[in-house]
Formats: structure tokens, sequence, C-alpha cells
DNA sequence: TAAAAGCACTTTGAGATACAAAGTAAATAA
DNA sequence: TTATTTACTTTGTATCTCAAAGTGCTTTTA
């Protein structure tokens, strides 16, 4: 396989997890209806997403309260940075090859 | 949604079809063998794969001989090149954003 | 020239994944 | 106190990915 190819993440190969990276790339952290409304998914669909990305250690997840209401936030990880960095690198590669 | 990955395809979130699409850009057309080497996918995999980009009128499958030996070709169509290059339009300007 | 092997895909079936609907538990409103 | 809302989670199905097995040639081998 050509190696670009290859850099590319099979777990990036979704366009909400894309969404999902850059904003956290860009954002401290998100909760997850500000994540809904960017990625315009459905609770189910949203929260596989999300655990998907948690179980490969790509973002962290904070259950904490703000007053007595639940406040849950999703933050990216130095792992997760990484892996996309990469990813998108591997894009860049590929979208420079064909000019 | 924000718009840029609105803008990503569906079709074009797997590696394999990234491969084959940025393959075609850049060569007139290739056969089963070159894609499969270029790939490295088993041969129903990457037929499953042609057979959604053909589905798609992003790719144009054509069944002729080289001699008695069937010769099968695929090749990138008009459709194809615009909404892969639409698609990596979208990559790349989630990139830039990140900086 | 008949049987075996190779080639270039295609078909099939199982496992994985994505998704929406329904469910849950706590907080707020009526 | 009961009803509604909020913020997710669970569940079941539909879709998709994938490798193994199959098909219909052609070519090689005996």
């Amino acid at each position: 396989m050509r190696k670009e190819i290859e850099q590319l993440n099979k777990i990036f190969d979704s366009r909400i997890r894309i969404g999902i990276m850059s904003a956290l790339m860009v954002n401290e952290s998100m909760n997850f209806n500000e994540l809904k409304a960017l990625v315009d998914a459905t609770d189910g669909n949203l929260a596989t997403h999300l655990k998907t990305l948690e179980d490969n250690t790509f973002i962290k997840v904070e259950k904490g309260f703000i007053g007595r209401k639940t406040n849950t936030t999703y933050a990216i990880t130095k792992a997760g940075e990484k892996a996309f960095r990469s990813h998108l690198d591997a894009l860049e590669k590929i979208i420079k090859n064909l000019g």
C-alpha cells in the first residue's frame, strides 16, 4: 500500500469523527450539545462516536457538575492530537501529490 | 453542521476508496491488479469498493480483451473527479483552519 | 488432448459499524 | 407532587466491510 494511504487512520474514516476532532483541536473543551450542533448527529450516533474516540484514548471525558446539574465535557488528548495531525498530514500529502 | 464537514463526501470515508480515487486522478486508467497492489486489499474487498464507486458513477469500468485474455480497466469519470476534488477541498479547509 | 493450474474477478456470508428510537435518571417547571 | 426537560445511554436493526469460496475463462502440463 502507498505509504500516505497506509498512514491514514481508520478511526478518522468518518465525517462525524473528523468534525469532532477538528473542533476539539481548536477548543479547549466542548460539551455534548455543542458537539451535537456542530456535527449534526443524533444523540445516539454522537455518543457512539465519542465512545469510540474515547476507547482509542483520542479524547478524554470529564463528568462534573455546574451547581447541581451534570456537566460533561470532551477534550482532545495528546495522543488524539498526535494521531489526528498525522492523519491530516497524510491527507495533505495526498492532496499535494494531485497538484 | 459546519459547512466544510458537510461538504465531505461519505463515499470517500474510506482509506481504500481514497487510495483508488487518488490513483485514478493521476493515472489515465488502471487494472484490477495494479489497484490491488496499491491499496493492499483482498480481491473481494477491492471489488466491493470498486462497485460502490461505480454505482456512484465516480469511476467507469471498461471490459475488453488483450488477445484472448480479458482486460478490465478502471478510470475516473468527470463526476468522480469533481466529487473527489470537492472532498479534498473540504479537507484542505479543515487542515488550514487548524493552522 | 484431457486434466490441472492459474487468472481475474464475483458471490456469499459473517462479523463489525453506524444509526435512530426508545429508555433512564436527575433537575427544573407547573 | 406530578409533568416536562435535559443530557446522555442502551438497544435493536440496517448497512457496510471484508475474506473465503466460487465461477468461467485461459494457459500450462502430462
